[in-house]
RNA sequence: GGGCCGUUAGCUCAGCCUGGCAGAGCAGGGGCCUUUUAAGCCUUUGGUCGCAGGUUCGAAUCCUGCACGGCCCA
């Protein structure tokens, strides 16, 4: 192990420990209090009369996070994750030995464990006046040093962690050092459980449905490609989880939903993580005005339960997620931002055509299906700032959705948009299986053999539609988006713990 | 895939344009200090300047390629 001047010290401190019987990792730990536990404790004492008590016998534990030495006394603050308290080291109660064993040899970073008496210091501050302190767990390298100071009210901070590589590479130490990354991926744990009890309390089961698939499909979107060996056999990363649940909705569960990862071997972006997480639930006898109806009460739920609020500030646009949304038409939505009607222009040559008149970039060699769903709705996409949905989708580019009576250019399907993020999609699933075979024949044309964004024709999902499926609507949602949206972050990998990155070296 | 930007001490960054001894703050080491909180004061250590080539008497600095990352576009 290489190791920089810094780390060398620190192991020699380590060593130092050690010839004077200090174990520096020991097994056991006493603690009576967390942190949080312990700043309560002393409150309460006080809010009932006991002005200036002091509370004995408290032990907590934590990182050491800040060291202020002042000859023989030392204030330092440690951190435990619920909170963080000063404890109060004088020679008078430790003693000559233990004070210097601790300026001498512990360090910012290292776990520490203090026992004494709970007390405020001069300045008003709850703090442990120690009598005991222990190394728990010595740290080698060194964290970044962040401080901070109280300005007005905000927190202002100087120096930090903040290279976004080394954050993403060692999120450990980025969580270790940044508080306000912990706090992101606490809410996304509370919108994880709020969305499953939202749907928990509306009957749905949740399920789990296979990664490792021998057909892909459900989405537009090429697979990461695997291989089991004994058996010998090709599998695909699911990119979705569609095809599985409706099967279990022909099973005869009504409400399922799952939530779990997708894969896409896609492009790397801000909004794009190869690895995500996906709820899709489907609910049988309900169409996608009921779905909106769901969509629009479990996001607002969502953030209400986790934010205490339907309005949300995101990126500078106060955003107000309460039921109603908007719902407009893809076509009139293209029509109003665009100036083009795919309607009038039923031919890619001639889509194409009509949104080069408009300034707008096609593609010759795309599909009409793909100018409207790229170019147009692409457009449209960065205006949806308030809760959206965009409904009735041109058959083409939806090849698992139901048909609009009366129109045989669109399907009963909506996507909605949030903060210019596209959230999810949803539909009145197809479940005539003459329809549904009849569709997948029409995308292998659109498509051609080779593309693997085409749905390849899954012969046990229509299998299992001939059974009958009952009538159902379906959504999907990228949950990272949602987290994206509830914690006002533009990068989705500010909202994934580990996100993908490329192999150094 | 294309364009632009970045990579210098553990962390955050100067230095590069206009080539000439590699810098600052924090962190670390030594010293002073028994109520501090970005503690303070004195002092001091620490570098594969992303990697590989090229140009040059001389390269962190100029040129080329590569790696990784960021932003924008596809």
């Amino acid at each position: 192990m290489e190791r920089s001047q810094l780390e060398r010290q620190r192991v020699a401190k380590l060593e130092r420990l050690r010839e004077a019987g200090v174990d520096p990792y020991p097994h056991r730990v006493d603690r009576t209090h967390t942190i949080s536990q312990a700043l309560e404790t002393l409150e309460t004492a006080e809010g009932q009369g006991a002005e200036g008590a002091q509370i004995a016998g408290v032990a907590v534990a934590g990182r050491l996070r800040s060291i202020r030495t002042m000859g023989k006394v030392t204030f330092a603050h440690i951190d435990d994750g619920t909170g963080a308290i000063q404890l109060f080291l004088r020679v008078q109660q430790l003693g000559d030995g233990a004070y210097r064993m601790f300026k001498q040899n512990f360090d910012l970073g290292d776990f520490v464990g203090a026992h004494g008496a709970l007390m405020r210091t001069r300045t008003g501050e709850i703090s442990v006046l120690a009598d005991r302190i222990t190394m728990l767990a010595k740290a080698i390298s060194p964290l970044p040093v962040v401080k901070e100071r109280e300005e007005d009210g905000e927190t202002v901070r100087f120096s930090a962690f903040s290279d976004l590589e080394e954050r993403y590479r060692q999120r450990y130490a980025d969580l270790a050092s940044n508080a306000g990354v912990r706090e992101i991926f606490r809410v996304r744990a509370r919108v994880m459980s709020a969305l499953r009890r939202f749907l928990d309390e509306r009957r749905f089961l949740e399920v789990e449905t296979p990664i490792l698939q021998p057909l892909y499909g459900g989405a537009a979107a090429r697979p990461f490609t695997t291989h089991h060996n004994q058996l010998d056999q090709d599998l695909y990363l699911r990119i979705s989880f569609e095809l599985y649940l409706k099967r279990l909705v022909v099973g005869m569960y009504e409400r399922v939903y799952e939530i779990g990862h997708d894969f896409r071997n896609e492009g790397v972006s801000h909004k794009h993580n190869p690895e995500f997480t996906q709820l899709e639930f489907y609910a049988a006898y309900l169409d996608y005005h009921d779905v909106m109806e769901l969509t629009e009460d479990m996001v607002a739920y969502a953030a209400e339960e986790v934010l205490g609020s339907a309005v949300i500030q995101y990126q500078g646009h106060e955003i107000d997620l309460s039921p109603p949304w908007r719902r407009v038409t893809l076509r009139q939505a293209a029509l109003e931002v665009t100036g083009v009607d795919y309607a009038s222009h039923p031919t890619a040559p001639e889509l194409a055509a009509a949104m080069e008149a408009q300034g707008l970039a096609a593609r010759t060699d795309a599909t009409w299906g793909y100018l409207i769903d790229k170019g147009l709705l692409g457009a449209v996409e960065p205006t949806l700032i308030q809760p959206t949905f965009i409904i009735d989708y041109p058959r083409d580019i939806s090849p698992l959705a139901k048909a609009k009576p009366g129109d045989p250019m669109h399907v009963e399907r909506f996507e909605f948009f949030i903060g210019g993020l596209e959230l999810g999609n949803a539909f009145t699933e197809l479940n005539d299986p003459f329809d549904q075979e009849q569709r997948f024949i029409e995308m292998g044309q659109l498509y051609g053999p080779d593309d693997e964004e085409a749905h390849p024709l899954d012969e046990d999902y229509l299998r299992a539609m001939k059974y009958g499926m009952p009538p159902n609507g379906g959504f999907g949602m990228g949950v990272d988006r949602l987290i994206m949206l509830l914690t006002d972050q533009v990068s989705i990998r500010e909202v994934i713990l580990y996100p993908h990155m490329r192999t150094k070296e």
